[in-house]
DNA sequence: CCTACATTTAGATAGACATCTAAATGATTC
DNA sequence: GAATCATTTAGATGTCTATCTAAATGTAGG
């Protein structure tokens, strides 16, 4: 299954805010942390399914690591979103 | 949460196949229980979710019940999705 | 109206998941 | 290298969810 991870990252309120957050760019984990009401270790916990999803990319910079999209796979979801649309590429 | 329900519905792998399914048209419940190797019961339980979360429209004809994709909300799902590539409207 | 067929609802169960606190790892600085 | 800050990992817990079988509902035809 292609998508199983892609999906089941989305299907989590907080894990979509994460990704929203990005879009202005790449943010550390504890700024992160800070846009929402959860503890720094479960922020970190969706970090993760996030990035063995694809959808995001890190990169330490000495104390901090920094997230971004990755828009590749972001690309992969449309192609798979718009493809509902009719044109009969199957699965 | 305005993608909760829809969201949610796409994490799993039945019900994304039964999307799949449905972008040919129309299918009966039993049709598409066909598909996949589970209990009816359990078809007639991702339809519900897939239906609550607007994804899917039933239409009973006699003992059928027909399913098919709702095309606006897939609309809306490519709007979210391609909203993570840039264009800064907030949520 | 009784039988047969299509689908849903009810109730139960096993596994998955979001969350927490506490502890561990990684990296900088003095 | 000890102290400090950023982040992750470990372990526990309550809730959610996909699945099943059995029973109920809805619909058509004889």
């Amino acid at each position: 299954m292609r998508f199983q991870k892609t999906f089941k990252a989305l299907s989590d309120p907080t894990r979509r805010g994460i990704l929203n957050m990005l879009k202005e760019g790449p943010a550390a984990a504890g700024e992160i942390g800070e846009h929402f009401a959860v503890s720094g270790a479960t922020i970190s916990h969706h970090l993760s399914i996030l990035k063995d999803a694809g959808l995001i990319l890190d990169d330490r910079q000495g104390k901090y690591i920094y997230y971004e999209l990755n828009m590749s796979v972001v690309d992969d979801l449309i192609g798979w979103v718009t493809g509902l649309k009719g044109e009969h590429q199957d699965e």
